[in-house]
DNA sequence: ACTGTATATTCAACTAATCGAATATACGTA
DNA sequence: TACGTATATTCGATTAGTTGAATATACAGT
């Protein structure tokens, strides 16, 4: 694996975000983009870039396309991805980050049926 | 330490090079250089992008100003010397790279002393 | 002081990355 | 079929990174 594009993909701190986040679980573009508090066009090209690289792999979910780490990384994603795991407590706005993503995931599980279809809650229990 | 910063000079094949090349041993801009057959002020740019992010430090000896690999780097950037340096025969580059350096520091063991300054002869035996 | 060697920096040109805005595509549903 | 939602892509503008060429700085030796 080329490893100018896995550290090309970790070099912007959006995408450093996004990884963090899916560490804690998949998630589809449109929560990203609530949690991180960006445009849907942007979430999606950085999401672009990570899969890529080879970072994070996608599973197509009814309208929602889900974004995952990926499960077989090359060695130095590896690596990296373990690394930033183990960061996550030192950088606030990955701790934030995670707070917003506890309390989408919390409203998600607690709307009536209408405000989020089944599929979305599903993907909030990690069952998608 | 910044995330981002690491990452960005990571993020170049040159950079890469160098970070491959310094931990086998210090080494000064010109034998640099002359190893990756490149001009020596994009080395020297290249060198700097690595010293701001912290992980090469610089040692002044005579004339020459020696790089080597931090020797308390964050643990972000130890993880990934660390990686890389596992990773060292995986790249034919890498590879080809470290047997010029071979054949210059035997070079320059048994060149006669007006060729090669003495200083040079000590920083190629890692006593300087 | 001047010279030579090693390294660092500046500058403008070029290339790559990122962006907002708009649009296109995919897909389930009525 | 048309519609709505979710996601992806294109476009031109802006910004950031890299480059070659030239020049500046640092320093040991004369």
């Amino acid at each position: 694996m080329d490893y100018v594009r896995i550290y090309k993909c970790l070099c912007s701190w959006t995408r450093l975000r996004i990884v963090n986040l899916l560490q804690e679980g998949p998630l589809c573009v449109c929560h990203l983009g609530e949690i991180l508090d960006l445009e849907q066009p942007k979430v999606s090209r950085h999401l672009k870039a990570l899969k890529e690289a080879g970072a994070v792999e996608t599973q197509r979910c009814y309208n929602w396309t889900i974004y995952r780490i990926a499960d077989r990384p090359s060695a130095l994603l590896e690596t990296n991805l373990k690394c930033l795991q183990d960061l996550r407590g030192e950088k606030a706005q990955f701790r934030s980050d995670l707070e917003r993503r506890g309390e989408l995931i919390r409203r998600i599980e607690a709307a009536p049926g209408e405000t989020f279809p089944e599929a979305i809650r599903c993907l909030a229990r990690g069952s998608c």
